[in-house]
DNA sequence: CGGGTTTGACCAGCGC
DNA sequence: GCGCTGGTCAAACCCG
C-alpha cells in the first residue's frame, strides 16, 4: 500500500478502513497479517488511495469476511460439539478425537495452478509430520483425483467411503521402492470441487524437483510480510463456501514454521493443544478470547462485517 | 513390454 | 458371531 502514490482518480478513506488493507503478495496468497502486526499510523488524517487500490482492498475484505465468517461457524459449532458430546452419532465421536489431534496451522493459498510448488514445499517444510491434509480446489469439471505436488504416485486402490458419494483413491508414493507414504484423495462432500488430500508417513528419499522456493517465510513475500498461519483444531469445515475463496488450504501438523514463530498469538494458542491431547475448550476459548482482545482484529472484523452488510451478502450461518 | 490403472476380493477393526 | 466399513491386494486391463 503507498498511500502517497498520486493517482489519477483516488478515493479518499478515514483511516479506519485502512485497517483492512493487509499486504497481499498476490504470488503467495492471502495475508491477514495486519490482524496481528500493524505499523504506526497517522489516526487523524484520510488515506489517498487510487480506485484500483480501493477495490482491490474491497475484494480481500470479502475474502476476509468469508474466511472469518466459516472460521466462526465452525468454531460454534466445534464448541457445540465439545459441549455436548453425548448428543452426537457415534461416528461424529470417533472422527472428533481423530480431527484434535490436530495440533497444527491452516495456511491459505491463493487459487493458481503454480501453488503446486506450494503444496509441495509446504509439505516438505513439515517432513516430520505424520499426516497432513490438503486442500486443493479444482475444476467441477475434472473428474479425475491427481494432485500435483512435485512426487510420483501409484494408485493402488480406489474406494467409496459410506460419508461421501465420491470415491477415495490410495496411492503410494512411487519414487522409491521402500518410500512408506501413501496418499489419500477425495472429493469434498461439501464442496465437490475442492479435493481433499491426506499424506501420511514421510519420503525416506529425496523429491524429484527439489524446489528450493521458501514458501513459509517472514520475508517471502514481495512486501516481507509472514503468511497468515492460523491455528486451527481441524479445518475440514474451513473451506468458505464462495466462488472467491482462496484455492488451497494445507494443513501440516505439529511442526512450527517461521510465520508461526514470529507470531506471539500463534504461540499462545499452540500452548494450549499440548502433547496431551487437551485441545479442545481451551484451545477454542484461547482463540477467541486472543482475537476479541486484539483491538485490530475487532476493527478489521467491524469493517469487514459493514462491508459485507452493504453488499448485503450475510451469509445464512451469520446468527 | 513396462508401468500405471481398474476393480473385485480379501482382511482387519469395530460396534451391536 | 455377524454385519459394516475402511484399507489393501492382485489379476486383468490399458496405454505409450
Amino acid at each position: 500500500m503507498n498511500s502517497t502514490t498520486p493517482a489519477a482518480s483516488s478515493i479518499s478513506i478515514p483511516p479506519s478502513s485502512m485497517e483492512f488493507s493487509p499486504p497481499i503478495d498476490t504470488s503467495l496468497g492471502l495475508s491477514i497479517n495486519s490482524f496481528v502486526g500493524h505499523p504506526p499510523r497517522n489516526q487523524n488524517h484520510p488515506v489517498m488511495v487510487s480506485a484500483e487500490e480501493f477495490n482491490r482492498i474491497r475484494s480481500e475484505n470479502r475474502l476476509l469476511t468469508e474466511l472469518v465468517f466459516t472460521m466462526f461457524g465452525d468454531m460454534r459449532t466445534r464448541l457445540a460439539d465439545m459441549q455436548s458430546p453425548a448428543n452426537a452419532p457415534a461416528d461424529v465421536r470417533k472422527r472428533k478425537f481423530e480431527d484434535y489431534q490436530w495440533n497444527d496451522a491452516i495456511r491459505i493459498y491463493e487459487s493458481s495452478s503454480s501453488n503446486n510448488e506450494e503444496i509441495h514445499q509446504t509439505l516438505q517444510d513439515n517432513s516430520r509430520m505424520k499426516v497432513s491434509r490438503v486442500y486443493i480446489r479444482v475444476d467441477p469439471s475434472d473428474i479425475s483425483l491427481n494432485v500435483k505436488d512435485g512426487y510420483h504416485w501409484r494408485k493402488y486402490g480406489q474406494k467409496v467411503t459410506r460419508d461421501n458419494p465420491s470415491p477415495r483413491a490410495y496411492f503410494k508414493c512411487s519414487l522409491s521402492p521402500s518410500c512408506p507414504v501413501k496418499k489419500k484423495v477425495q472429493r469434498s462432500v461439501d464442496d465437490p470441487s475442492v479435493l481433499v488430500t491426506t499424506y501420511e508417513g514421510k519420503h525416506n528419499h529425496h523429491s524429484p524437483t527439489q524446489i528450493t522456493k521458501t514458501i513459509i517465510s517472514p520475508n517471502s513475500s514481495s512486501q516481507g510480510h509472514p503468511k497468515l498461519v492460523f491455528p486451527i483444531p481441524d479445518s475440514r469445515t474451513m473451506m468458505p463456501r464462495s466462488p472467491s475463496t482462496p484455492s488451497t488450504v494445507v494443513q501440516p501438523q505439529g511442526l512450527p514454521t517461521p510465520a508461526a514463530q514470529d507470531s506471539s498469538q500463534e504461540t499462545a494458542i499452540s500452548k494450549a493443544s499440548d502433547s496431551t491431547g487437551n485441545v479442545g475448550g481451551l484451545l477454542v476459548q484461547q482463540m477467541a478470547s486472543s482475537l476479541t482482545r486484539d483491538p485490530i482484529f475487532t476493527e478489521a472484523l467491524a469493517s469487514a462485517i459493514s462491508e459485507r452488510i452493504l453488499h448485503q451478502e450475510l451469509p445464512e450461518s451469520w446468527p
